[in-house]
DNA sequence: TTGACATACTCCAGAAATTGGACTTACCTC
DNA sequence: GAGGTAAGTCCAATTTCTGGAGTATGTCAA
């Protein structure tokens, strides 16, 4: 008999390192010390001891007691959330939505306001500074910035902090977001697509680790984020998640900006819609018109948010059957419509293998406008508390809670 | 000022586990004990206290010394190869492909023959027992089975090693391939669908940690598998990959299996092409027959080939907008044709975006024939050296290197 | 009420892992 | 050769982890 390993490597099997304590607390996984060493497989000591570390340096705090479970009861620890506020952006065309969180990922103040990119990188980035720092002395104790999020309208190389070719904010392209924003607040700054933001925000609500979640943001344009085993996918050139340009079954002659005719982007999007109900005759102006009109009871423009709705779906059953995700998120204006919805389910349904659809969830955006806000916080914070990647030197470089303005 | 965090809970950042070592070498990253200390940031001490522990229990051997950087040679160290086996059968819907590798993933020995899937699970499982047993014999140095992983044309429950559905091997739905090849091999078996076994293979080929890859394969049927930073992407129900029921724009009426019209297997798959081609009056029976008169330069055959391929490329596009990857690889007996690639190749790059093509690699697959079972051996390697997934209890349900028949 | 038993946690001494520095080996360059 | 450098080993000091004893505080059932 050929020689066998009685021995394996210790440490390859169960991830118990020092740092996997604040995972499990952050994740709401373990709440007491001798929970953590159950799940850990590390000694009641040795949990004990890397607990009141945590504590030590801020990372955790008591939080009473909780239930028995036929003995003492357990003391538990929970994130300490009031030692820094992380801050997200998430920039439109024409509008933008800030927030700030705590370190728990806890919602404290959000604010909306219109937006004129129009004026640049340095001016808009600069105007974003000052809300943040105002928003920052309104809180009641006061407490440093850790990290800020920016979510743009267009493609982003997350990696460099730039943005790609966004086609909604000219003047952007090639921009370095995170070193002009980073000049500003001196904390690490993340730069991601705004569809990318609003799936991770969506995930984020309901965080099942494995799981694998596609959004649709169907506003004026259509993008969709894409969370795969919980990590959200950016591709290879930061790109994916787009289907602006997939070609649909249709009679639309309209030529789309791509140069070719039949592109899902000029045939079902929100700004699609509403040059078809004007074409139509219909008194609109703005995709918002179209909703309306729609929420009356006009029977024009909701059959043509039915019919966005169903060439949308077409596209995405193409996307679900090769993907084969979870869970299907749909956002963005268009998502509040619901011949929409319904156009689309309905397509979805039809088109999808019986083993697509079958574990598939398609619900409507709970998140709402604040997704985009609160999937930036996630990646703030995932940013702070899991540094696993080593190469990863984001904004002021610092791995993990550091120095902060 | 709030209170900062002036400490990192240690071990937060750098994965430097005791197993990681042998992943180190296993990957090919690092070869000496010096430069494990370097890539770890262990001292030098430890590496080397943890390279003996490798050695002496038969994970590593010695392989020499390497080229001096100025001083002392380095001693260098290997996988020891020869302390087992892992065995990959690839079955498919009249034919099988049967392989060992050593544990460094090494092909050592490899068949093919004709396959009666028809004769149901336990005859042809104890089939591909007998040729498995029957190669292991015929090895030089007898080392013991560690893994075996089987390759199935149909949708998988990978976790429960199930197959599921299969439309072209009737009579397998739901059967328990793991626990049925388990009780004949008693060592662990992994159960996966063989596109996504050619996939995993072509990433093997060239694993660059982070790169997103999709094989097409275009055989009888059509079929995709996807790998996503390295790791085999299954989708929520095992079903990721599908895109033979996408529709395509076409004016052929000819019904697809599941009922609809225009399904890209139903126009452009080898039995769709087999199919138009007769009816052409092409003396032809199988997709061989087909592929052999393009080659020769037989024009109509040459022409429905290139037609399947830009219809399969018309969905591809799509797919490639949504999930821009690296490299996209084809496989399958359509990719031996030209004509098939060529109409592919023109579709893609005409139909995507800029961002999805700028970074992609189109090439046909090097693994050839062999893709499934390599993809087979690497993932049972995987299994054998990564189980980072505590949960996953897979055949006999040991972590790691164990008991062995 | 009371005893039996369980869980949660702490304390402490022994065991194990890790480290830094001294030291050896062995190469390169000049 | 001499000096410099990288690779690797040896060893004592240090740090980390563990298991068992001991304490605190519950549940449960008679």
């Amino acid at each position: 008999m050929a020689p066998v390993f009685p021995w394996t490597p210790s440490g390859l099997v169960s991830p118990d390192s020092p740092g996997a304590v604040l995972q499990l607390v952050r994740t709401a996984h373990a709440s007491s010390r001798s929970e953590i060493a159950r799940l850990t497989g590390i000694s009641a000591t040795t949990a004990a001891t890397r607990v009141q570390a945590l504590l030590d340096h801020g990372y955790l705090e008591e939080a009473g007691e909780g239930v028995s479970l036929g003995g003492r009861r357990p003391r538990q620890v929970r994130l300490r959330t009031t030692g820094g506020v992380v801050a997200a952006a998430d920039l439109g065309g024409s509008h933008a939505a800030l927030a700030l969180f705590d370190l728990g990922g806890r919602l404290l103040v959000d604010r909306s306001a219109s937006l004129r990119v129009q004026d640049g990188p340095e001016s808009v980035l600069g105007w974003v500074h000052g809300q943040l720092a105002e928003m920052l002395d309104g809180l009641e104790g006061p407490a440093p910035l850790r990290a800020v999020t920016v979510g743009v309208p267009g493609p982003v190389d997350a990696q460099a902090g730039r943005v790609v070719t966004p086609a909604r904010m000219p003047g952007w392209h090639g921009v370095d977001v995170r070193a002009l924003l980073g000049r500003l607040v001196d904390v690490p700054v993340l730069v991601e697509n705004d569809a990318n933001l609003m799936a991770v925000g969506e995930y984020a609500a309901t965080p099942e680790p494995g799981s694998h979640l596609v959004f649709l943001k169907a506003g004026s344009g259509i993008g969709c984020g894409v969370v795969i085993d919980g990590h959200l996918h950016r591709g290879a050139r930061g790109a994916a998640g787009d289907i602006s340009h997939a070609s649909v079954g249709t009679d639309s002659d309209v030529p789309c900006s791509c140069g070719r005719i039949g592109c899902l982007d000029a045939v079902a999007s929100g700004a699609a819609v509403t040059r078809d109900a004007a074409a139509a005759g219909l008194p609109v102006t703005d995709t918002t018109d179209v909703l309306r009109l729609a929420a009356d009871g006009e029977p024009v423009s909701a059959q043509l948010l039915r019919s966005a709705g169903r060439a949308t779906g077409e596209v995405l059953a193409s996307v679900l059957n090769f993907f084969n995700p979870d869970t299907l998120v749909l956002g963005g204006r268009l998502s509040q419509a619901e011949p929409y919805v319904a156009g689309l389910r309905a397509v979805v349904y039809e088109r999808c293998l019986p083993l697509a659809t079958d574990a598939l969830q398609v619900t409507v955006t709970r998140a709402g406008p604040l997704a985009g806000v609160i999937g930036g916080a996630h990646l703030a914070l995932e940013h702070l508390f899991e540094p696993t990647r080593v190469n990863a030197t984001v904004g002021s470089g610092a791995a993990g809670p550091a120095t902060a303005s």
